[in-house]
DNA sequence: CTCGATGCAAAGGTTTTGCACCAGG
DNA sequence: CCTGGTGCAAAACCTTTGCATCGAG
C-alpha cells in the first residue's frame, strides 16, 4: 500500500539483512504513522497489534538498532521519559520538548538548519547529520517556578 | 572554603528547608565540581566520598529534586544515557551532545541565547527560562555511517 | 516537639543480554 | 544448509515510592 515501506525494505536488504514479519511490521507501523514520534513501548503495541500475536520486546528494541545502524531511522531521548523513534526519510524537522510538560513542537528543518549549523561549527561541534532535539522550558513552566 | 555552597545553604534556608549532613554534602560536591556535569550517580559516589559514609541513593535523588524545586540546579538528559546536573549559577552556557559518541561540548549563552530563543518563538514554543540541551550527530560518526 | 529528611527495601519502567531454537536466503 | 533473527528469561540500569525512624529548627 505504502512505496515507502518497500524502500525501507529494500534498504534492508541492501545492507545483507534478512526481511523477517517482524521486521516487515515493524516498516509498516513506522511508515504508517509517518509524522508520529512513537517510543519504543508504542512502536511495540503497534506491532503486535498489526500482527495479530505477540511479539517480543527485546525483538522491537533489535530491529530498532538494525534500522538505526542502517542509517533508516533516528532514535532520540528528549526530555526526561523514554526514547523516541522517527524515520530519517522525514527527517524535514527537529524537536523542541518542554522538560517539565513533556510537550513537543516540531522545528522545521529548512528555517533552522542554517542558523543551527552556524551555531555549532562556531563552538567546535562539527555537526554531521543534522538531526537535533532541543530541550528547554516552556513559559508555562517557568512561571511557576516548577522549571527542571 | 567556597562562598558558593553558603549561597546554596542559605537559599535552601530561605525556602524553608532544612540543612542536613547529606544536602551539605551534595553542595560543597556540586559546588566543588562547577564545570562538570555529573550524573545523579557520579553524584553520590562523590557525596559518599565526602562523607565517609554510605548515602541512599534515594535521599541524592531527592536532594536533587529540592534543589531543582528550589531553581537552584539543572537536570537535563542529553542523548540516551543517565540525566545530567549542574548548578544554575554557573548558567552560562548550554550543552551539545553527540548521540553516538556522547562527547558533549558546551556552548556559551550569550551568543546562543538570542538565536535560539527566536528560533523558538517563530515556532509557537515561548520558552521562559533558557536552558537547553541539543543533541546532534558529530561528523566523526556520520561519517561511517553510525548514526543514530 | 514537630514536621521534614533519611534509610531501607521494594518496585517501577526502559533497555540489554545470553542462550537455545527457528527460519530466511 | 548456515547464519542471522527470534523468543524466553533474566538482569542491568536509572529512578521512584512507601513506610518507619531520626533529627533539624
Amino acid at each position: 500500500v505504502n512505496p515507502e515501506v518497500d524502500e525501507l525494505l529494500s534498504a534492508l536488504r541492501r545492507h545483507g539483512l534478512r526481511i523477517t514479519p517482524a521486521r516487515r511490521a515493524v516498516c509498516q507501523v513506522l511508515a504508517g504513522a509517518p509524522d508520529q514520534h512513537l517510543t519504543a513501548v508504542e512502536l511495540h503495541k503497534k506491532v503486535e497489534a498489526r500482527m495479530g500475536r505477540p511479539v517480543d520486546p527485546s525483538t522491537i528494541y533489535r530491529t530498532i538498532d538494525t534500522l538505526e545502524e542502517a542509517g533508516l531511522l533516528h532514535h532520540v531521548h528528549l526530555g526526561h521519559g523514554a526514547g523516541v523513534i522517527h524515520l530519517s526519510t522525514e527527517d524535514s524537522h527537529h524537536h523542541i520538548t518542554c522538560d517539565v510538560c513533556g510537550r513537543t513542537v516540531d522545528l522545521p528543518a529548512k528555517q533552522a538548519d542554517r542558523i543551527l549549523r552556524a551555531l555549532l561549527t562556531r563552538n567546535g561541534f562539527e555537526a554531521g547529520s543534522l538531526h537535533f532535539a532541543l530541550v528547554a522550558t516552556c513559559t508555562d513552566h517557568t512561571k511557576k517556578g516548577d522549571a527542571r
